[in-house]
DNA sequence: GCCAACGTTGGC
DNA sequence: GCCAACGTTGGC
């Protein structure tokens, strides 16, 4: 099993909307690493971090999990969806995405700051300058460490 | 609102 | 295939 971090903008969909709705395909997402990630390397069962990103303060907000593996965006296809992309067709698509399933909300939402100032979490992509990537791996000692902090 | 960092586009 | 211009992300 893998471990992952995914953004969102709270404004647009937060931990608490996730709750609300339980499962959510992830779509969207028009960027090709993060595309790779759920084509090709998100698993069922995987788990994520649910990072809420461009809002005051970001940070780490709770957990979800895939729980539904790639599968073709259908947002592309669509004329009037803000992620129309007129190259990506039903035959032959070119975005992906996962579906994730809601898991827990943290009792403790672990900011930004939290997780620059810890030691063991500085090789986590979400810090290091420039770094936007909306899909990131962490290792399984990143998860259980934010999840530790996220109990507190 | 600013702006650094990064990705994409398109002319050559 | 290079690279300048442009657009986007996202912390601050």
């Amino acid at each position: 099993m893998r471990y992952w971090l995914m953004k969102s903008e709270p404004d647009e969909f937060s931990i608490d909307d996730l709750k609300r709705v339980k499962r959510e395909g992830w779509s969207g997402v028009r960027n090709y690493q993060a595309r790779n990630f759920m084509r090709d390397e998100m698993k069922c069962g995987d788990m994520i971090l649910f990072y809420h990103s461009s809002c005051r303060p970001p940070g780490v907000a709770g957990i979800a999990k895939v729980s539904k593996e790639s599968h073709p965006d259908p947002s592309a296809f669509n004329q009037k969806s803000a992620y129309y992309d007129e190259k990506s067709s039903p035959e032959k698509p070119r975005w992906f995405m996962v579906e994730v399933e809601f898991v827990e909300k943290f009792k403790k939402y672990v900011t930004l700051d939290e997780i620059k100032e810890r030691k063991t979490l500085s090789q986590m992509k979400v810090i290091q300058k420039g770094s936007r990537l909306s899909i990131t791996p962490v290792t399984k000692k990143e998860f259980d460490t934010i999840c530790k902090m996220g109990q507190a």
